[in-house]
DNA sequence: ATGGCGTTAGAGTAACGA
């Protein structure tokens, strides 16, 4: 089975990418995207459709917006965090951010974390408390179901390999320690990087800045995840970055992340 | 470098991303 993620910034303004990069993976199960930043009444559904896709969203205007791609019918189709964790929880659904579903028996988990702008920003703390909203979450949802695969935009890069730089790391987002430690208390439910099963070395990203040729300089970082439980974790046999959507004309500042397994 | 670029909303700039 495979999936990937991909935070396309914007399903509409990168239609013709996602559709000519899935045509490139006829082995792909379920495609994870983040950031489609469109309504539910405005999907382009019938691009996907037309083409023998099944798709899932859960949108807003302008900002987020999660949907799951897969070529088989996804089911126990959940969004938000208000249908597992119940109404106290509902505020952290105004953004749309969370969509899961269970095929093949495996639980999928679209995440997109957010992004938290500044240490200094009201955004930063709201980014904590969602991370451990989503902790909750991936706690009850263990108990349902025990094969996990969380994966999206986590916007942390948990480790220094995971950047280009060392520059002003604790002070920067998505490298803070206290960011770190919210998602390590996340993973610590069970969860395991499925990239880092195959590849232990620095310089591999999944993001960089449209800024300063980011990308042509690889100065990049490693935010976007694909993490999956112990018995999944053992049946992995690949992981993946492809970078070459990232080089197309008019990208996503975000390349898509495969993971495999048996 | 309060820098660099890109998207949305909506009509010139502003918010946001990471």
């Amino acid at each position: 089975m495979q999936v990937a993620t991909w935070n396309v910034n914007s399903v509409r303004s990168r239609l013709d990418h996602i559709l000519t990069w899935l045509d490139g993976q006829p082995h792909l199960d379920a495609l994870c995207l983040q950031e489609t930043k469109v309504e539910d009444g405005s999907f382009p559904l019938a691009a996907f459709r037309d083409r023998g896709y099944q798709i899932e969203i859960s949108g807003q205007k302008s900002y987020n917006g999660v949907a799951i791609i897969t070529r088989t019918p996804l089911e126990q189709v959940c969004r938000g965090f208000a249908p597992i964790l119940g109404e106290t929880v509902a505020p952290w659904d105004e953004q749309k951010r969370v969509i899961a579903g269970v095929l093949n028996g495996v639980r999928i988990v679209n995440f997109y974390v957010p992004n938290g702008s500044a240490l200094d920003s009201e955004k930063y703390p709201y980014k904590l408390g969602w991370l451990g909203t989503a902790r909750d979450y991936l706690a009850a949802l263990l108990t349902e179901t025990p094969d996990l695969c969380v994966c999206g935009d986590f916007n942390i890069a948990l480790e220094n390999r995971d950047i280009w730089t060392d520059r002003d790391r604790d002070r920067h987002i998505m490298a803070s320690p206290p960011e770190r430690e919210a998602l390590r208390s996340l993973l610590a439910l069970g969860l395991q990087d499925g990239f880092r099963k195959f590849t232990e070395d620095g310089g591999h990203f999944s993001w960089w800045d449209y800024r300063s040729g980011g990308f042509a300089r690889n100065r990049g970082w490693r935010i976007d995840h694909l993490y999956v439980t112990e018995k999944l974790y053992d049946r992995a046999i690949a992981c993946t970055i492809d970078p070459t959507p990232r080089g197309w004309d008019k990208p996503s500042d975000h390349a898509p992340v495969l993971l495999e397994w048996k």
